[in-house]
DNA sequence: AGCACGCCGACT
DNA sequence: GTCGGCGTGCTC
């Protein structure tokens, strides 16, 4: 008898074990996707880890797989070996692993069906609830669960089907939720019949007044030419009524007639590229020299960190290195922010490599993800894959190099669910799996991969000149807070300076772009006389108004209640908005500046991968001088014709509680400055600061990136920071408020005791509820040098440990390794 | 993560 | 007396 252990989409210990049917036993194979039943109802994909011929010791009854999805492995060698590593450096359950790995189309998962008995006739007057069940079935006669709960608005609906189903009202069964559909067409061709020249000329003859007939046939042989074997070409449905004009109805007489006929077949989501692939452009001399100090670096290192201002044309470069790698038959993956992927470099890169570049992000949807999938896991070309972090976990055969761009990106740490991984680092790890390299690009490289490159852990490659020579721009700033005492900002968010830029650019024709770090209206409001303030009922914040939709949202959960009228504990009916966000400077430049059109680059207005790249676009093309937006501008853009940068509150920038705060302010601020001034012209940034002597703000202004590194590393190493020491922090949740504090402090008093002056905590956080869960942190500072894997250790016995306090049961624990 | 089982308050 | 709230434990 064969057994496999599997590893299930949950997060769970250990694996699995389940026997293998022996019509199946020669092809379940590790990698393979299984179908199994696990607890009382579902069913799940589960990956099959191992296959031996242990019987598990049995104090359970061992289930048999239920069917197998996949006649060759999805996954390829390594990449079990990367889902291992991740879950235990991350401390995280594999099932956390595979969820995250996996494009959902590959995951089904069974979901409990309702069928409605239309012969059903009650024998006894039913309860309220049940009836609201069966009225939701007016129409439809199957529903699943959690429709059956929206619709009814209900919240528990098993018990209530339950007691439908033992009067016989509804069935009830488990079904597949549907996983990856291939994406069909219709095609159309001759039909056997009329395949010879003769026939055809008979059917021309036969058309008489069916003109319109005889047009589309003609132009179908003049598409698909049909009548010579080695030119024949596919057409489909669509290109055929587009080309000639016609409308369905005049094929459906050809396909009637019988000389023409339908088919459907199978096409990928995937575009090809229509247009001719370009050679690659040459190199700068900078540029060349930059490229091959990176060659020279990974003869001896597996990673390098290139770091180069912004527009030094490091892409140009990536390019080259790709090139090259694919002449060698390996692949790469080329990773960007999800911010960073945009329209821009996709279309770039479609001109240089062609079909054989592939793109992976969220906005895609889960089909064509999945064909990138297949794509890698069945081909066998050398292949680009232009990706976010979650790209990491494809099927890749043979890489040869990753190249994490905008590597100080801090999405690239993932956040919330488990597992909490950062792209960047696992990056290399699986870089070294695979035996391939890895090149970090940034204009302002993370501290800590900064302090790697210049200790000789890694490589590091400087460009210094902006390409085309054009210059940095001049960033000025103005000071709010001395404005504001002189009366000369007063209800507004522009410096007269700042107008005067704007004003200035929008003359020449050229245009601005403005960066406020926060979206909405207000993100506060009180009331003027009582001093209420709309606060979350989930979260421990107050919540932003949003004008838009004349609503109160929390940015941390969602939650969304319309702006009272008035004050609720006081009846006041003045509320006032304080503080700013991309919404209300929009709403002040469209009286500032009256004539130019705006638009919002934020959250809020880029929902939609379309909607996103319109704004882009249309910015792109000069359809509107002034952009407002968030950090989602600062990245990935290239335009050529902006002139002025205004940065509207640098000081919410730096001030909040996070030893990256500088780090990060810095980086954003030199980011969005980069925007300005492109080509021959040198931009021109406003900064606008109540604290423009702040030595953060004078390091900005002259681009200081190593002066304000040698700042941070002393702070860092003083007060036992990254890149000094490493964090791990432990994140414990609870709704009871008490149970959280009391055993938070018997946790960390537990760590203490072996750990000693490593643990600090338990701490509560800036935001002490999010989504109805009280927070507290410990946070642990573990040198560098040492060992992980003992701490780890520890970590573990503690946390058994303090399983056996009963209330324990109520907390949420996890881990954040090297948190962001 | 689901899902069932089991034990307590507020309704007919 | 029952309904339904959620705390607890298990799933090969």
């Amino acid at each position: 008898m064969k057994y496999a252990d599997v590893i299930l989409p949950l997060p769970l210990e250990n694996s699995y074990t389940y026997s293998i049917p022996t019509d199946l036993e020669a092809a379940v194979t590790p990698g393979c996707r299984v179908i199994v039943h696990f607890g009382k109802k579902r069913y799940y994909t589960a990956i099959v880890m191992e296959v031996h011929e242990r019987r598990p010791n049995t104090d359970f009854e061992t289930k048999e797989i239920y069917a197998l999805l996949d006649a060759s492995p999805v996954l390829r060698r390594p990449q079990l070996r990367f889902w291992k590593w991740i879950s235990s450096y991350y401390m995280c359950k594999l099932g956390d692993v595979y969820k995250a790995a996996l494009p959902s189309g590959l995951k089904l998962e069974s979901e409990t069906a309702v069928t409605y008995n239309a012969d059903f006739e009650a024998d006894g007057p039913l309860r309220p609830n049940e009836q609201a069940v069966l009225d939701a079935f007016k129409g439809v006669l199957k529903l699943t669960v959690s429709e059956l709960e929206k619709k009814t608005g209900l919240r528990n609906v098993v018990p209530i089907v339950a007691s439908l189903m033992a009067r016989g009202a509804v069935e009830v069964s488990e079904e597949m939720k549907r996983g990856f559909v291939p994406k069909m067409q219709a095609f159309i061709r001759l039909s056997r019949e009329y395949a010879t020249e003769e026939r055809l000329q008979e059917a021309f003859a036969d058309f008489k007044r069916a003109k319109k007939q005889e047009l589309l046939l003609v132009c179908f042989l003049d598409l698909s030419h049909a009548l010579n074997p080695a030119l024949t070409v596919e057409v489909s449905k669509k290109e055929l009524l587009e080309r000639s004009g016609c409308s369905s109805t005049i094929l459906d007489g050809l396909l009637k007639r019988g000389v023409l006929e339908s088919y459907e077949k199978e096409v990928g989501r995937l575009q090809v590229p229509v247009c001719r692939l370009q050679p690659l452009s040459s190199l700068s001399p900078a540029q060349e020299k930059a490229y091959s100090e990176i060659h020279d670096t990974f003869a001896s290192k597996d990673v390098c960190l290139l770091h180069g201002v912004t527009s030094s044309g490091k892409t140009e470069i990536y390019v080259r290195l790709i090139d090259e790698v694919l002449k060698l038959g390996r692949q790469v993956l080329y990773m960007l922010p999800e911010i960073a992927i945009t329209t821009q470099i996709t279309e770039r890169l479609a001109k240089l490599f062609g079909n054989k570049l592939l793109v992976y992000h969220s906005k895609f949807s889960d089909n064509e993800r999945v064909e990138v999938w297949n794509k890698l896991l069945h081909g066998n070309e050398p292949m680009v894959v232009l990706g976010v972090r979650s790209s990491l976990f494809l099927p890749f055969k043979d890489l040869g190099l990753i190249i994490v761009d905008e590597e100080h990106e801090n999405t690239y740490k993932q956040q919330d669910p488990a597992p909490r991984y950062h792209a960047r680092n696992a990056a290399i790890v699986l870089a070294g799996m695979h035996g391939a390299k890895t090149l970090l690009g940034s204009a302002t490289p993370s501290i800590d991969s900064y302090f790697n490159a210049t200790t000789g852990k890694y490589g590091l490659v400087e460009l210094v000149t902006r390409y085309g020579d054009c210059l940095m721009p001049e960033i000025i700033t103005a000071d709010i807070k001395e404005l504001k005492r002189k009366k000369i900002m007063k209800d507004t968010l522009f410096s007269p300076l700042l107008v005067e830029k704007v004003n200035a650019s929008l003359a020449r024709g050229e245009q601005a772009i403005l960066f406020q770090n926060r979206r909405g209206f207000a993100p506060l409001i009180e009331c003027k006389s009582c001093g209420w303030v709309p606060h979350c009922v989930n979260c421990d914040v107050s919540l932003t108004y949003h004008k838009y939709h004349n609503q109160l949202v929390c940015h941390y959960c969602g939650y969304t209640i319309q702006l009272p009228p008035h004050c609720p504990e006081c009846q006041s009916v003045e509320l006032k908005m304080m503080g700013f966000g991309t919404e209300k400077v929009e709403e002040e430049i469209a009286s500032l500046f009256p004539s130019a059109k705006v638009e919002r680059l934020d959250f809020d207005t880029a929902r939609t991968r379309t909607a996103y790249e319109r704004i882009i676009s249309d910015f792109e093309k000069g359809k509107t001088q002034i952009l407002i937006g968030t950090q989602m501008l600062s990245k990935g853009l290239d335009f050529g014709n902006v002139s002025v940068v205004g940065i509207l509150n640098a000081d919410n920038l730096m001030n909040y509680p996070d030893f990256r705060a500088h780090e990060r302010a810095f980086q954003l601020m030199v980011q969005v400055s980069g925007r300005a001034g492109r080509r021959d012209k040198r931009g021109t940034v406003v900064l606008q600061t109540s604290q423009p002597e702040h030595p953060l703000i004078r390091m900005v202004q002259h681009f200081a990136y190593k002066e304000m590194v040698r700042l941070q590393l002393s702070e860092r190493s003083m007060f036992r920071y990254p890149p000094y020491y490493r964090l791990i922090v432990l994140v414990l949740r609870s709704r009871n408020e008490s149970v959280l504090q009391e055993l938070s402090v018997i946790y960390a008093e537990k760590l203490h005791a072996r750990l000693g002056e490593r643990v600090l905590g338990p701490v509560t956080p800036p935001v002490t509820r999010v989504q109805t869960l009280h927070i507290k942190k410990i946070v642990l500072k573990i040198e560098i040098a040492a060992a992980i894997a003992p701490v780890r250790e520890i970590l573990e016995a503690v946390h058994s440990e303090m399983q056996r306090y009963l209330p324990f049961r109520q907390l949420l624990v996890h881990y954040d390794v090297d948190p962001a």
